[in-house]
DNA sequence: TAGTGGTCTAGACCACTTT
DNA sequence: AAGTGGTCTAGACCACTAC
């Protein structure tokens, strides 16, 4: 037992963790109370409180007012995936960024995007295509479809030099999503664009946004062929 | 400004992420210190540490100590991913959820998982194939290679009614792990297996997991066609 | 209604980082 | 050396919920 002097709440998490890893405290068992656990480390309640919410959070346990903390059966790992522009992505890799713009037209909203948005027919829509390269290999092919009448600005935009995604984030950084990861195979206009052949399986992720309710923009983000998520927990 | 009679720090922490949200405190921007806001808000300072606490670990604001807390450029936006049982998933879509052992045999390390999971050639390996069903449609192919001498008791286990996922979960329920996520078409086995087509694009997740720096498993887990991940933010 | 976690306070000291 | 966040304490009251 090294215990320091002063009681930290990351001794009293890890060691509550350690208990639980061992069994000392099996699956489905309850926990002594917060005041047994603080008398026990001869620390403040506060102190074990902030251990326990942290064992919460990663899912280690659960709580419940009155009927006290428990151990979970199945503990829920979650992953957690950092989801950044597609430049970051590129220089994180150390490769080299080249972004192209493909189309930008200004239409009605189609149907399919009116229901997904939950827009009118009448709305007006920027529908944009563009790539992503790294060292000048297709990175990521990007679609996107924005309500004008939530960002009026991006009609004007010059989108040329910047994404839509890097422009969004620097216009309206902070928003709900819904994100969506699927696999799909290429069709010939994809594979023309990643360089690939017809068919090839690709990670496809899309996103929709909102601000305040008001949905701003739905994107397909299509990964080229081989590209793979990773992730530690 | 509806603020309630003991300032809590929801209220705090929504305050000063609307601030951020209408550029009162732009990108880039330090924010007051602690001390500032407390008084601001009237509470005591540790009620403000924990909202720019909980703000920082949504990566909406960067603190160190002495340069104080400052407003994220680019908001890093990460998604959490649940990862659970087969099982869970199809339980949770209202579906019954069905379990079937296809092959299970005991051999040594391919040279591939070798070096995968960093174990010598000699070690022996439980190698488990199964099957995931929902509704009596394919969910889930699962493929895994189990390194026996971290878990001897898995070789006398019954994986006939408990899939090796489920029966680690329960003996060894805290572990490390990597994660992988990628899109790959199926071949004609997989394809046999999950009643589709060859070709058809699938999510797959591939997972090495380590208890204190020993192997113990990597599993390969095809969704079938289709299959997507969904989460918000 | 009683027990347990959830939170706030006021004050203190510590630890890191910039100057 | 000084300023800012990081954390602990002791005590208090609140809020949910199982009984």
């Amino acid at each position: 037992m090294n215990a320091p002097k002063r009681i930290s709440f990351q001794y009293v998490r890890d060691e509550v963790k350690r208990r639980i890893e061992t069994r000392v405290w099996p699956q489905g068992s309850v926990l002594p109370t917060e005041t047994q656990l603080a008398e026990e480390f001869n620390c403040a309640r506060a102190t074990v409180n902030r251990a326990l919410r942290e064992l919460a959070e990663q899912g280690f346990v659960e709580r419940k007012r009155k009927s006290g903390t428990r151990v979970k059966k199945s503990p829920s790992k979650q992953a957690k995936l950092e989801l950044s522009l597609a430049r970051q992505m590129v220089e994180d890799q150390n490769a080299t960024y080249r972004y192209a713009l493909v189309e930008r037209d200004i239409g009605v909203t189609p149907r399919w995007l009116g229901s997904q948005l939950g827009l009118p027919s009448d709305a007006r829509i920027l529908h944009v295509v563009c790539m992503h390269y790294a060292d000048n290999r297709p990175f990521q092919h990007e679609e996107r479809w924005i309500n004008i009448a939530a960002i009026p600005e991006i009609e004007f935009a010059d989108l040329e030099e910047t994404s839509p995604h890097e422009w969004l984030l620097n216009a309206a950084p902070f928003s709900e999503a819904e994100i969506t990861f699927c696999a799909v195979s290429a069709d010939s206009r994809l594979a023309d664009y990643m360089g690939t052949t017809s068919g090839a399986p690709m990670i496809q992720l899309e996103r929709t946004t909102w601000r305040g309710g008001q949905p701003l923009s739905f994107a397909r983000m299509t990964h080229h062929p081989g590209y793979c998520i990773r992730t530690r927990y």
